[in-house]
DNA sequence: TGCAAAACGGACCCGCAGTCCGTATCGTCT
DNA sequence: AGACGATACGGACTGCGGGTCCGTTTTGCA
């Protein structure tokens, strides 16, 4: 039992709001022109009401994010190869990269708004990053002669950007597949 | 002659302005609070003076930026090695990364303030940026058996992002030595 | 010196994140 | 069931910063 349950319309209200927040992000060009106001009234429901559940801005956009990444994360900490843990580092390291890349772009409008908000050295701060971060570095530990894997995990990473996703995909056209097979390469290129 | 001379007074309060922006990003934090009307204050002139040389803050940023970037600039193009034309590639490919670096070292607040402002995709929308790229780019097609020399020089610049450098120099501290050298060390990577 | 064009500057407007507080709802205790 | 404290609701309100407007001042040319 968890020691405070949440009264039931707060409850209902959070889903109402994660909910509308997620049909705006896809109907709306860019995240960026999703008001707060807008999610309050597509949700039905008061300002006050969504900042109290969320705090600010920021917290909404991890509440969906976290919820959007938990089946990532559970395929990563306990899935099957190529992501699992049993899987040999060599072959590991591509998939997580891939992984990632496939989440950016299935998610484009919403990792944006997020990398972006919050001023200052975000990203690098929220803690999904560092978990990752964290992740990538001790799988790259573990394959003699690279060095310097805590950068080489964070110049990885930073090859996934968001907006340099969304710049590739979504401006230039660049198709799915053909992103995945870049960045392969790339991470190839880096492990021989 | 240049075919329009701007009035006197605009040439100036237009170095004021600059003047004033460089003194408040390296005086304060973060470059997010400094505001448009703190930069007019300090240039002791009135907003719409502000707004109208620059067109508004983004333009404001970029004028900066180039500012600074110009000496880089100048010996990429037309410098000797290893930065200029005359370098062969491989060394040249690090050398230009290098150059980034430490320029993004020596411009922290600046060119993160750039690299955000602007919502959807920007940095990759910038002129400077499609420069840089295109140099790179062009620099690594000249190596052999590099695969894909469009997406490998956005992976490489995308390891010097501003907000990288910032959370690595700034708020972990890693000493720009190290840095460099960890830069130089997983681009000898790839190039190998 | 006179006068139009160009520039000035700060009051003003607008939109948005975030707060406040009177009202409505919940769930528990008797 | 009734009632009462705790919890949540919601929308009017505030503060702030980017950007605009327009009456006033400066410039530079004749």
């Amino acid at each position: 039992m968890p020691e405070h349950r949440s009264r039931k319309d707060a409850a209902r209200n959070r889903e109402a709001v994660l909910a509308a927040a997620d049909a705006l992000f896809a109907r709306r060009e860019s995240a960026e022109d999703v008001t707060m106001a807008d999610v309050a009234a597509e949700a039905g429901v008061g300002k006050g009401t969504l900042f109290r559940a969320f705090g600010d801005r920021v917290g909404l956009l991890r509440a969906l994010y976290e919820a959007r990444l938990g089946p990532v994360r559970d395929a990563v900490e306990s899935g099957p190869p190529p992501l699992g843990p049993a899987t040999p580092p060599r072959e590991r390291v591509p998939a997580l990269l891939d992984a990632v890349l496939c989440f950016k772009l299935d998610n484009r409008r919403l990792v944006v708004a997020l990398e972006e908000s919050g001023g200052g050295s975000s990203p690098y701060q929220a803690s999904h990053y560092e978990w990752l971060h964290r992740l990538l570095r001790d799988v790259l530990e573990e394959i003699p002669g690279a060095p310097g894997s805590d950068f080489t995990a964070h110049a990885l990473l930073a090859a996934t950007r968001a907006d340099l996703v969304e710049h590739l995909a979504g401006r230039e056209g660049v198709p799915r597949e053909a992103l995945r097979a870049q960045l392969a390469d790339f991470t190839a290129g880096l492990l021989d």
